[in-house]
DNA sequence: CCAATTTAATTTGCTTTCCGAATTTAAATG
DNA sequence: CATTTAAATTCGGAAAGCAAATTAAATTGG
C-alpha cells in the first residue's frame, strides 16, 4: 500500500477538504478539489473503510431536489483523540479534542511558578495530559497526538525551543522529550501562532487562508497565515508585532529597547503612566479600570495616555496592513480591558493611515474568547498532524 | 500528450533545477529533485528531443574520477527569447534575453513625459520592443514572451494595473492590451518586484528562497521572495514599505499621509531639509551632493538632517526584520547618494532594534546597480511564463 | 402507481507517470 | 587488456487518476 505516493496525496488534499467543509458530499469535493468524481469515489471508499470518515445518512433539510439525493460526508470524530495544551506562567490548560475537532473535555492545573527543567517541564505536562485523558475515560495511549504552546521562541521544524519563560535552559528539543516521555507524539509551536491556528480551524478565520491575528494581553502578538499556512519567517521566529518601533527613541519597552509598540500599548505601559497620572493603585485591574473611567470621564491626562496608546496602536496595525496587504485583520484576546483599542477613533485612524488603493480595506474583527482557546488551537495544531499521518498511512491507530 | 497532467509536472521541476544550477549532471538532478534517475533520464531526454535542453560536452575541470563521466545539462539558450521592459517616467529601458539567461542586447528609448492612455502606451512599448529585437537580428514576433515592470498598484493574477502615473486611465488591463498589439504574451508586474526577481535570478538572492529586497531611489521600495515566490499580499498591492509610518503625525509624505518612511529618507525629503539648511541649490544632485558633503564636513544642520534618515531607515527595517526574520536582507539600488543609509551607523542601530534572539541578524548586502537591472528582472519574470509553457507543451516555439 | 426524468455515485477500461532492478556505457586503474 | 567504478539507460510493472458508460436513488407527471 505505501507503495508509489509521492507529492501531496489526494486522500490527504480529500481529508482536509472534508475536515473544512464539515459535511460535504462527493460531488462537490470533485468540483472543489478538481479530482474527478471517479477518484473522489474511489478514496473516500477508502477513507470509509479506514474509519476516517463516515456518512451521514441524510440532511432532510435540503430536501425536495429531483434525481439520486447526495450523500454527505464528514469527519469520524472516533477515529482519532488529540489533545491541546497551553502552557502559561502559573498553570497549563488543556483540552481533549476529537478527530472531528469537537472538544470532549477540558481541564486545568497549576504549573508551579518559575522556570523549569525540560524533564521537570516535561513531567508536569505528561501528568496532566493522563489527568485529562482520564476525565473522559481514555489514557494518554489512546491519543495519536499532542499539541502544545508556549511563550518564547520555538523553532517548529527543529522541535527545538529556543528560550522560553518556562524553561531554565536554552535550545532544548522540548518535542522529542515529550513524545518520549508520553509515548505520543507531541507538536511544539509558539503560542501566537496557536492563536492564528485556532482562529483558522474554528475562529472568525474559518475558511480563509490568508489573515493575520494580532493578540493583546500582557503583550502584544501576532501570527500570519499565508496561503493556508502559519508563516514563520525564514527561520522559525518572526511575527515580533510587539516590538515593531512605533516611535524613534521612544517609551522604554520591557525588552530593553525604546519604542516598540508594546510600550505603549501593553498593560504595563498604562499602567506606569496611570500611577503618574492618577497615583498609584491596589491592583493592576483596578488600576487599569480607573484608568479608562477616568479617560472617558474627561480627565485630561487619562484621556491622553489611553487616545496615545489607541494611535500607536493604529499606527503599528498600518504598518502590518501597508506590507501584507491582507484582507482580514483579526484582533484577538481574553481580556476586556483593552475595548479601547478597538474602538471607532482607533479604526478610523487606521484607515487613515494605510496606503490609499482602489481595493477596500482589509476588515478589521474583534474575537474575545476564554483562556481555552490557546488550547483548543494548539489541538487543532497536533490534529493537523494526525490527519496528514493518517491520510498518508492508511490508518494510524484509533481509540 | 497534453492528457493526464495534473498538479506540478516533473518536467517543470527539472526545468527548473537546470536553469538554477546552471549546469547540472542527471544524478544531481535526480538527487536534488527527489526524482528517480530512471525518471530523469525519461524526461531530460524528452527535454533534449524538444531542444529546451543541451548536453555540455565534457568539463575536463573535474576530471580523474573512475567510472562513467557525468555529463552536464544546460538550458539551450537558443530555444526561447524573451524581452524585459522596464517603463520609467521619461524612458523605456529593454533587454533582450535568451532562454538562458544571456543578455543579447539592451536598448533605450525615451517616453514622453506626462500620462498616457493604454493604447498609447502600448504603441510606444510594442515599438520599443520591435527595434529591440531588431537591433539582435529578430522580429517581435520570434520572442516567446516579454515582461514588463511598471510603477504603480499592479493586480498581477488578473493583469491589470490599478494605477500607475504612467497611465491617464485606471483598472486597465494592459497586459491584454499588450499581448494583443504584439502578438506576443505580455507578463505585467510592479517595478518593486522586478528587482527582487532580478536579484532572485542573477543577482545577490540567487539560490535563495527567502529574502527581503529594498529598494532606494525616488521613493522607498520593497520586495518580497516567500518560499522561492514573490509574496503580493492577498490582493496583490503589498509590501508599501516606503509607507510604513516611523512616526506619529511625523513628515509630510507625497502620499498625503504624515510620518512614512520615504518623508524621512527620499531624494524630496532631503532636498526639503537641505534648502533649508544650506540655502536652495541649481539641481537636485547638487543639492544632495552638498548636503552630504557638509555632514560629513560637520555641520551641525546637515549632519542631523542625515543621521535622523539613517535612523528612521534603521527603525523601518527593524520592522520588517522583526516580522518576517529574513536571513537575508538586499539593499539594490542605483543611486550612489543614498550612501549614507548603508553606513556601519545605520547597520548597527539596525541590529540594536530587532528582537534579540540566538540566531544571527539577518545578513544585510548591498547591490549597486545600473538602470538595466530593472528590465533584466523583467526579462527574468516572463522566463518564469516561458519557462513553464515549454514544459507543459513540450515545444512553444521557437526562434 | 408506474414510466420518465434528473442527478449522484460507481464501475470499467485505459492512459500516464514514475519507480526499482537489471543492464549497458564510458571512463580510470592496475 | 581485464577489472573496477560510477553514470546513464532500458525494461517491466505498479499505482494514480481520468473519461465514458453504467447504475442507483430520488422526484414528477400522466
Amino acid at each position: 500500500m505505501a507503495f508509489g505516493h509521492q507529492r501531496e496525496d489526494s486522500r490527504l488534499i480529500l481529508l482536509r477538504e472534508i475536515s473544512q467543509g464539515g459535511r460535504i458530499p462527493r460531488i462537490d469535493l470533485a468540483e472543489r478539489t478538481g479530482i474527478s468524481r471517479a477518484t473522489v469515489t474511489t478514496i473516500t471508499a477508502d477513507l470509509l473503510r479506514d474509519g476516517l470518515i463516515e456518512e451521514i445518512p441524510r440532511e432532510d433539510s435540503a430536501a425536495a431536489t429531483r434525481g439520486r439525493p447526495r450523500v454527505d460526508l464528514k469527519i469520524a470524530g472516533a477515529a482519532h483523540l488529540v489533545a491541546g495544551v497551553k502552557i502559561s506562567g502559573t498553570r497549563i490548560s488543556l483540552v481533549l479534542m476529537d478527530f472531528e475537532g469537537t472538544q470532549l473535555t477540558d481541564h486545568e492545573v497549576p504549573l508551579p511558578a518559575g522556570r523549569h527543567s525540560p524533564a521537570a517541564l516535561a513531567g508536569h505536562i505528561a501528568d496532566a495530559v493522563a489527568a485529562l485523558a482520564a476525565k473522559a475515560g481514555y489514557a494518554t495511549s489512546d491519543l495519536s497526538g499532542v499539541g502544545v504552546g508556549l511563550a518564547g521562541t520555538v523553532d517548529v521544524s527543529a522541535g527545538t525551543v529556543h528560550w522560553s519563560p518556562s524553561l531554565n535552559v536554552r535550545n532544548v528539543d522540548l518535542a522529542a522529550v515529550l513524545t518520549d516521555r508520553m509515548g505520543v507524539p507531541a507538536y511544539l509551536d509558539n503560542d501566537a501562532n496557536l492563536v492564528a491556528m485556532a482562529e483558522k480551524a474554528f475562529g472568525l478565520g474559518r475558511g480563509r487562508s490568508d489573515f493575520i491575528v494580532v493578540t493583546l494581553e500582557a503583550g502584544v502578538g501576532m501570527g500570519i497565515i499565508l496561503g493556508g499556512e502559519i508563516y514563520r519567517g525564514t527561520r522559525g521566529c518572526g511575527a515580533e508585532f510587539g516590538h515593531t518601533k512605533v516611535q524613534l527613541e521612544g517609551a522604554l519597552c520591557r525588552c530593553g529597547q525604546r519604542g516598540c509598540l508594546e510600550a505603549y500599548v501593553a498593560e504595563y505601559a498604562l499602567l506606569r503612566e496611570a500611577d503618574t497620572a492618577l497615583g498609584p493603585d491596589t491592583t493592576v485591574a483596578n488600576q487599569i479600570a480607573r484608568l479608562l473611567e477616568a479617560a472617558e470621564g474627561g480627565d485630561a491626562a487619562a484621556a491622553s495616555i489611553v487616545a496615545r496608546a489607541g494611535r500607536m496602536f493604529a499606527m503599528g496595525l498600518a504598518n502590518i496592513v501597508n506590507i501584507f496587504d491582507p484582507e482580514l485583520i483579526i484582533l484577538a484576546g481574553e481580556q476586556m480591558q483593552f475595548d479601547y483599542l478597538y474602538s471607532d477613533a482607533v479604526m478610523a485612524e487606521l484607515r487613515k493611515s494605510i496606503v490609499q488603493v482602489d481595493a477596500a480595506p482589509p476588515e478589521v474583527v474583534v474575537h474575545k474568547w476564554g483562556n481555552l482557546m490557546w488550547a483548543r488551537g494548539a489541538a487543532a495544531y497536533a490534529l493537523e498532524f494526525v490527519q496528514e499521518r493518517a491520510a498518508r498511512e492508511g490508518r494510524v491507530d484509533a481509540g
